[in-house]
RNA sequence: GCCCCCGUAGCUCAGUGGAUAGAGCACUGGCCUCCGGAGCCAGAAGCGUAGGUUCGAUUCCUACCGGGGGUACCA
């Protein structure tokens, strides 16, 4: 688990001389670790070191504490320690120390909160997260996927690792053909069947198709052959599929070759939609992974299931190969190549896994919970290839209730029946989208009515928090219009700030660095967005009861009007580091952080 | 049938072994001669049920009740 001591040197040295004290104490060793007391009038930082002895020590935890405070060589920024509750032993930080954060925040600037790993340590984390099918535009479910793994995405790398976003894009295999067929009975206006995608989208990719491609796409079968599912599919030379009992419940009106050739470039079209769509989510991959091309095309398939089956992990049976992933937890062994020799999605996962695995130290998978079928047999395509289980991480998050008017709407690609992301983004905002979905744990089911949402945005907390990040903003321009001097934070004594309120903010202010390990660690993006709620909330309280610029008195003796300068010039730069904060945490959620609203 | 997730305030959600369980919305009552009232302060209201582990359980385990999802030589 994270530790704060891991950001702060004296953190650090407290902990150690917590750790000496239990030694000197005669007591087992122990976590010396620190945390924060929920209650902050308890103490800036307890370690409950003396609870977690009682029993290995078979003593009384109030006695552990006191002989651990006996012992305790307390540093000169500790005022205060104090033995509370059951044995907790809180430390009060001398406000020197909170003060001299103000000045860290400002030269770290936007470096504050993130943490650096040095190259033994540093991994490079495979991210791959929404890769919903290219037969479709996203819809707002989607949107969910997307906010959520590009800022863990962002907190990984803000905890010090290297990180590659990477979208699979599934566009190879029979749904190809299907989408391929589906695009060409809308281009000549005919009707479509009940296995058909259907929707406004389908029908823009057929006009850009024709416009792009001419009516012929439609029409007349490509002269080379093309294939959606790559080595394994058998070809006839008009290109038709052999031995393929989908072909035969293809279409009778469109000829596969036509659907196929169709189909990858409505794909193509699609998948170019839906980047489009994240990229005005804020969310921009390093890698978009083509199926057909990456792993069919290129052989990684044939590859994958080779060196599978060197490892021993395969076998045949009823004319197939099977992975014999019970071995490695699954429910029952997965084929790999069907009896007609084309390679199953599965044997498609495995090749990705391994191609991921030949770029990355640790894979991240972020998947609906409409996928959890297919964790088992992921994980244990992983073991068979020999990664450690340590490396791959998978995910599951619940899914989102679309409501329209408060009723439940069915998404279905091939219905067409969905509310699109790009709808969603265009009439809320990005900001509001993301921040919706941030705020909350992956295990939530979520409801999202655009109508409410909609509604309610003005209440939305996105907007709290950029409220308070615009209202600093606002004083620094009027401290600007009063001619206050920006270049002298070093002349502000921040030894003033001794006001509760001041106090509670710096407090908040330090809280960053751990919030955002702690998130980064439990890929946990509500705990930046609740921290930042949190932190709002403590700068509106300290604003409300803390006077900055003082107000313009011409009775004033020049001795007070001098004091009440050197207090607000300190407030001032406690504004300013609180902006920063926020302006840190609301830049890993990728969401704006406004000067004006 | 088997597997996974969730039941916390009237509503939407935080809180992954510690002290008095927190926010927003909604409700009630206060706060602008002054830096943005999109704000602040105060009030009321809660851990689905029953056991277990532990010094200590909203948190871990078991059962039950309620809600959602997954279980293909589909794609």
């Amino acid at each position: 688990m994270a530790s704060p001591a891991t950001f702060d040197p004296v953190l650090a040295d407290l902990s150690e001389r917590i750790r000496a004290a239990l030694i000197a104490a005669g007591l087992p060793e122990a976590d010396a670790a620190l945390e924060k007391p929920k209650q902050p009038d308890h103490g800036d930082w307890a370690t409950t070191a003396a609870l977690r002895l009682a029993k290995p020590a078979k003593r009384n935890p109030r006695e552990i504490a006191q002989l651990l405070v006996d012992h305790l060589d307390v540093p000169a920024v500790v005022e205060e320690v104090s033995i509370a509750g059951p044995g907790f032993v809180n430390f009060r930080l001398a406000h020197s120390y909170h003060q001299e954060l103000v000045r860290r925040i400002l030269v770290e600037g936007a470096v504050y909160g993130r943490s650096t790993k040095g190259d033994q340590d540093r991994l490079t984390v495979n991210v791959e997260f929404v890769s919903a099918n290219p037969t479709g535009p996203l819809h707002v479910g989607a949107g969910r996927w997307a906010a959520t793994g590009d800022a863990i995405a962002a907190l990984i790398e803000a905890a010090g690792d290297d990180v590659v976003r990477e979208y699979y894009v599934n566009d190879a295999g029979e749904q190809i053909r299907r989408f391929g067929e589906s695009v060409v009975l809308v281009a000549r206006g005919e009707e479509l069947g009940d296995d058909h995608y259907r929707g406004h989208a389908i029908v823009e990719v057929a006009e850009q198709l024709r416009s792009t491609h001419g009516e012929s796409l439609f029409t007349e079968a490509p002269d080379e052959v093309v294939s959606v599912s790559g080595g394994g599919a058998k070809h006839g030379t008009d290109g038709r599929l052999l031995e393929d009992p989908e072909v035969a419940s293809g279409d009778p009106r469109v000829d596969p070759a036509i659907g196929a050739s169709v189909g990858i470039l409505g794909v193509e079209a699609m998948r170019q939609r839906i980047q489009d769509v994240l990229h005005a989510m804020g969310v921009d991959y390093d890698v978009w992974f083509s199926e057909r091309a990456g792993l069919h095309d290129s052989g990684a398939i044939e590859e994958a299931v080779t060196a599978l089956t060197e490892r021993g992990e395969t076998y045949d049976a009823d004319g197939a190969l099977f992975l014999r992933t019970t071995d490695h937890g699954d429910d029952k062994d997965r084929v790999l190549i069907r009896s007609d020799g084309r390679p199953t999605y599965f044997a498609s996962d495995c090749a990705y896994l391994r191609d991921k695995w030949q770029r990355a130290d640790h894979l991240y998978y972020l998947l609906g919970a409409d996928h959890h079928g297919y964790v088992g047999r992921l994980l244990a395509a992983a073991a068979s290839l020999g990664i450690p289980e340590d490396r791959i991480e998978i995910r599951i998050g619940q899914l989102v209730n679309l409501l329209r008017d408060g009723q439940p709407v069915r998404m279905s690609k091939r219905a067409g029946e969905t509310i699109d992301l790009d709808e969603v983004v265009d009439e809320v905002g990005v900001d509001v989208v993301r921040y919706h979905f941030l705020r909350q744990g992956l295990d939530t089911q979520v409801d999202f009515d655009l109508a409410v949402v909609a509604q309610q945005s003005m209440e939305n907390p996105v907007y709290y928090v950029q409220y308070a990040h615009a209202r600093i903003s606002s004083l620094i321009r009027m401290a600007d219009e009063r001619g206050f001097d920006h270049a002298a934070a070093d002349d502000a004594d921040l030894s003033l700030l001794v006001h509760p309120a001041e106090l509670e903010l710096l407090t908040a202010l330090a809280g960053l660095p751990l919030t955002v390990a702690e998130a980064a660690e439990l890929r946990a993006t509500q705990r930046l967005a609740r921290y930042a709620e949190e932190l709002a909330g403590t700068f509106h309280r300290f604003y409300t009861e803390c006077r900055v610029l003082a107000p313009e008195d011409p009775d004033r003796s020049p001795d007070e009007q001098a004091q009440l300068d050197a207090l607000g010039r300190s407030r001032y730069w406690l504004a300013v580091a609180a902006k920063q904060v926020l302006a840190n945490a609301l830049s890993l959620l990728r969401v704006s952080a406004p000067e004006r609203m």
